[in-house]
DNA sequence: CAGTGGTCTAGACCACTGC
DNA sequence: CAGTGGTCTAGACCACTGT
């Protein structure tokens, strides 16, 4: 299983055993799930030490292509189910039946969600540029992450005027049918639109822990903005996604 | 400037002094630009190996907070000036007055087109799903890169049944006043609707080339499926940006 | 227990920057 | 020219896996 490197490529030898292992994984030679040869069989293969090799394989994790087990050997990733976030998923057609933007979100599988914090806070510079109220205004914070099949899929943190949160299931764990928005609703507001900024970026290392997030794995994140049919914003969502499991879905206006 | 780490904390070395280093990025010690202690200073304070320190600093790099120039140093990263790209940017009335959609999201500066491609060609399996024809259909293929600011900005790949393409300036590099979408409306297909399915992960080597991406950088992927008022699809549009210079800004419907 | 990947060290040569 | 980061080597100890 020699294999050659190419002297006069002015490549770095990390780069090409990166180049033709990745080679090998694109042609099918590797499939997905298969264990890459170990770093001892890598060091013969291109006769290369092992720091070498190591940052070879590195720059493929990195790349997001493979993974590694300590104990058990480096693996070509294969890429877990997708979710489709439809942008309509707001609509206020899914909330009728009492089912929560989020339920339509994964397919009306059942997500389970795990509250980290609900309460009152003060409203930072960025929240408050959001909600379009003062800095330290008093705003409902609350804070979830959210499981599909046992894996976390996002994590979610929602603000809302506390004057419009106050006294409501909004600032209960559950928030009853419907979710937060039917509660905001009952407020009389009515929901009129959302928009929605979308960024990536790589994750902090506390949320790479939170949501389970391979290394060589971006995210999305999300703020979206509820507006009520006077156009005040009523709520601020703040998400982030793990990128490798979530198409997020559009559709552009053409006049 | 000998910095202590904490032998009982479990953590690898270069871990924390990873975190060292990100917590002084993120207190505002060290500011935007601001070139990091050389590797034999990080060696000094810490008191660890060349090797550590730099797999502390290559993890900073993974993060997107650090870049590093050979025979320099390395400097915390700086923001590079966003991009918007509104929800409405292929709306009608931005192409009346002959702007193509491009400078509509570079907000109104020219931006310069390097055209990689066009012709025709065979509809990969892919393609040939987005614009619901059957695979290996003729198809024209208009690949470009966009610059603004002398800054690669995105790659693009439009693709358009040949039976539409054919004859029209669309064949052409240069596609005329209002761009590739005006000669579609011209050959009898009103626009009335686009679908857009955006995606991130880390970019290929080739795309990290021609966008002049900074490690640690991932990309944004749009599919973007535009629908004529038979709900037929005229144009597939796969678009390639760099994620820290976009942010993507969408409207929801509430009902 | 042997084999895996994870971490760490000490030392070397290189290309490039800026004085 | 000295100092920087980039690459590479040889060797070591560790934690973990599977048998």
């Amino acid at each position: 299983m020699v294999r050659r490197l190419d002297p006069s490529s002015g490549l770095p030898v990390y780069r090409q055993i990166a180049d033709s292992l990745r080679q090998q994984i694109e042609s099918g030679e590797l499939g997905v799930g298969d264990q890459l040869r170990s770093e001892n069989q890598l060091i013969a293969d291109y006769g290369a030490a092992r720091q070498t090799v190591r940052q070879a394989v590195a720059l493929l994790k990195a790349e997001g292509l493979v993974y590694a087990e300590r104990g058990r050997g480096a693996f070509v990733r294969g890429r877990p189910p997708v979710e489709r976030l439809a942008f309509d998923r707001f609509a206020r057609r899914h909330r009728k039946d009492g089912e929560a933007a989020l339920s339509v979100e994964m397919g009306g599988r059942l997500p389970t969600v795990d509250v980290v914090h609900v309460g009152p806070e003060k409203a930072s510079v960025e929240v408050a540029r959001w909600l379009g109220v003062r800095t330290g205004t008093k705003v409902l914070r609350r804070s979830r992450r959210y499981f599909a099949a046992g894996e976390p899929m996002e994590l979610a943190t929602s603000y809302v005027p506390w004057t419009l949160a106050s006294g409501t299931a909004m600032t209960q764990e559950d928030t009853g049918p419907g979710g937060i928005y039917a509660r905001i609703e009952e407020q009389g507001h009515e929901l009129r639109r959302f928009t929605e900024d979308v960024t990536a970026r790589m994750p902090t290392p506390d949320e790479a822990r939170a949501l389970a997030l391979p290394t060589g794995t971006p995210v999305f994140r999300l703020i979206r903005i509820a507006y009520d049919t006077d156009d005040d914003v009523v709520e601020v969502c703040d998400t982030i996604l793990a990128s490798d499991r979530y198409v997020l879905s559009y559709e552009l206006p053409a006049d």
